[in-house]
DNA sequence: TTGAAAGCGCTAACAC
DNA sequence: GTGTTAGCGCTTTCAA
C-alpha cells in the first residue's frame, strides 16, 4: 500500500506538503505541486480514507436504514438517495433492517460507531424512538419522533385525493388495504385522510391491515381473497402501495370481477411498475426523487451544523391511468 | 464523543486493558473485566470503528457496485448481500454505477480509498478490464474478467429451457428480447444457450436488444412495439428479463395477441414480482439468495487470504406458470 | 512556501 | 494480569 510518505520521499517533500496539494489548501509552489501530481500518478497513490476521517474527525459517510431494501418503492428511493449522496461527495453505508427491532438498533449502534456523518432512518419498527438518542444527525422518514426532523409525502392528502378520485367515479362501497397501522408510520396518514373524505360522504370505510413487519406478496395476497370473501359487493378500493394494488387487482379478476369496471383501485407510490399491470395501476404519486433529494439535502445541512426545518412534507398527486 | 481513554480513567485501568476486554483478548481479570463492562455501559461507549481500522488495517466493510439498484433483480440480489455480509460482522458500502463507465471507474478508486475490504462488482460497461487491476479482492457478477473470480447463474442453460420449452410447446417463430449484447456479459448467454437449441431444430431466432445501458420501461416498450409491428407471427418469446417479458406481453395484449394462447412468453430471473402479473410469468428462476451467499462466502474467503475458485456457476431451473 | 511535530482513537508487541 | 510505547496514515497548528 502506498502511502502520503512514500509520495513525500519520491517527491522530494515531507508528507504536509503532500497534504497540502491534495487537500489544496495553503501556498504551494506550482513546481512542487506539479512534481507531487506527478509522482501521485507514477505511483498510483489514493489518499487513505480512513486516516483521513480519523484525523479530520468527518467520514463523508452517511449512513441509510431501510425495513426492505427489496420493495421497489424502497429500492427507487435507495438509489435516488445514492444518487445525490455521491454528488455531494458522500457514500452511503446501507443497512437493512429488515423490520427487526433489534436489528434497527444494532445498525443504528454500528452507523455510530463508523462515524457516519448522519443517518436517513426509514424505520418500521415499534420502539426506535428511545434507541435514536444518538448524537448525530437523523433524518426520519414516514416517521415522527420526538426532537428529530422528519421527512415524508403528503399522505393524508394522497388519503383524501384517493377518495375523491373514488367517489367522483361513483363508488359507494369502500374498502382500505395497507400495512399495519399500528405501527405509528406517517403513511397511516393515508388512511385518516381517505376515511375523513369518505366519511364526509356519509359513507363508511371498511379497512383491512397486513401483519405486523409485512411487505409481502403473500399477505397481500391472503388480504385480498379476505376482502373478496365477503359479501358485499366492493366497489373501490384504495391499496397503501402499487404493489398491494397489484395484488388486489388480481385476485378481483381471478373472481370474475373486472377493474374497473365493477371495481375501481387506486394505489400509491407510483412505482415504474404501476405501468406494466394491466389495467395501468391508478396512483398517488409520490415524489421519491425528491424526497431523496431533499432528505440528503436537510441531512447534510445537519451535519454542517445548520438548523433544519422539522416537518418536510412534500406533495403528492393522483396520477390517474386505468384501474379507477 | 467518549473514547477508550474516557473508559480507561474512570475504570482505572489503562486503554491496554480497555482494548483487552473489547476485543476479548489475552488475560484478564475478570473483576476487571466487569468493571470495564460497567463503565462502557454508563459512558455509553462504541469503540470507534474507524481508529480501529485504521490500526488493523481492516475495515470489515464490503464495496458493492450495482448497474441500477432500482432494478428488482439487482435490489433483491442487494438485500440478500447486505444480509449475508452482515451475518458475518462486515457492512456494505453501496454504490449506483448507473451503467456509466467513469462513475463505475471512480467508484473502484473510492472504494480502495475507502479501504474496503473487497468488491463485488456487477458491472456493465465495456471496458472495465483495465480499471479493475486492483490489489484487494474482487469477484464479478455475470462478467469474465481475466485473473478475477466470478460468480453467475447458468445463462446458457438458462437459454436452453426456455428453448426447449418453447419448442415443446409448438412455438416455431421465435424471438429472444434482451439487453444489449455488446457488453461482454456472460448473460449473453442466455441468447447463445437459446439459439443454439432452436437452431438444432432446424428453426431460426429472430433478435432484438435494447439499447446499451437501459434497464428502461420505455425502452422495453418500443421493442417490444417493434416485434408485433414485424408480419410475422410470432408464436414464442424469450425475454431476458420477467419485466421485458412483462412489458411484451402487454404490448401483445395490446394488439389483440392472447398470451399464451397465441403467444408463449418465457421470462428470466424468477422476480417475486412475476406472479403479480396476469398472466403469471413463466420464468427461469435465477438463485439469487445463492449467488448471494455465495458470493459473499468466496469474497471472505478472498479476504482471509485463500484461494477462490475462478469459476461459479449456479444451477438455474424453469418456473412453469401460465404465461408459456 | 515548506517542514517538524503533535494528535485523531485504537491495536499490539514487549516489558514488568 | 496489566502497563508502556510505538505505530496505523492523515491533518493541522506552529515555526522557520
Amino acid at each position: 500500500m502506498t502511502t502520503q510518505k512514500d509520495v513525500a520521499e519520491k517527491a522530494g517533500v515531507t508528507v504536509t506538503t503532500v497534504s497540502r496539494v491534495i487537500n489544496n489548501r495553503g501556498y504551494i509552489a506550482d513546481e512542487t505541486r506539479e512534481k507531487v501530481y506527478q509522482v501521485m500518478e507514477e505511483l498510483n497513490y489514493r489518499p487513505n480514507a480512513v486516516a483521513r476521517s480519523l484525523s479530520k474527525r468527518k467520514s463523508d459517510i452517511l449512513g441509510v436504514i431501510l425495513p426492505a431494501v427489496y420493495h421497489p418503492f424502497f429500492s427507487s428511493l435507495l438509489s435516488y438517495l445514492e444518487n445525490y449522496a455521491h454528488q455531494n461527495g458522500y457514500k452511503i453505508m446501507l443497512c437493512n433492517s429488515q423490520m427487526e427491532a433489534e436489528k434497527e438498533k444494532n445498525y443504528i449502534n454500528m452507523l455510530r460507531a463508523q462515524q457516519v456523518d448522519g443517518i436517513f432512518l426509514a424505520s418500521h419498527t415499534l420502539d426506535i424512538a428511545k434507541e435514536i438518542k444518538v448524537d448525530l444527525p437523523v433524518l426520519t422518514f414516514d416517521r415522527q419522533i420526538e426532537g428529530i426532523p422528519y421527512i415524508c409525502s403528503d399522505n393524508f392528502k394522497g388519503g383524501r385525493l384517493a377518495a375523491e378520485h373514488l367517489l367522483a367515479e361513483g363508488a359507494e362501497e369502500l374498502v382500505y388495504i395497507g400495512g399495519s397501522l399500528e405501527l405509528d408510520l406517517l403513511s397511516n396518514q393515508r388512511f385518516k385522510g381517505f376515511k375523513e373524505t369518505v366519511n364526509r360522504k356519509g359513507l363508511k370505510v371498511k379497512k383491512y391491515q397486513c401483519q405486523l413487519n409485512s411487505f409481502d406478496r403473500q399477505e397481500y395476497k391472503k388480504l385480498a381473497r379476505e376482502i373478496f370473501r365477503n359479501k358485499r359487493k366492493i366497489d373501490g378500493i384504495f391499496a397503501s402501495s402499487d404493489l398491494i394494488a397489484a395484488a388486489v387487482i388480481k385476485e378481483a379478476e381471478n373472481n370474475g370481477i373486472r377493474v374497473p369496471d365493477d371495481l375501481k383501485v387506486i394505489g400509491y407510490d407510483d412505482l415504474e411498475l404501476a405501468r406494466l399491470f394491466r389495467p395501468e395501476i391508478t396512483t398517488i404519486r409520490q415524489p421519491t426523487a425528491a424526497i431523496a433529494r431533499r432528505g440528503i439535502e436537510l441531512l447534510l445541512k445537519a451535519v454542517e451544523g445548520e438548523e433544519v426545518e422539522t416537518e418536510n412534507i412534500l406533495d403528492v398527486e393522483l396520477i390517474k391511468r386505468e384501474s379507477a
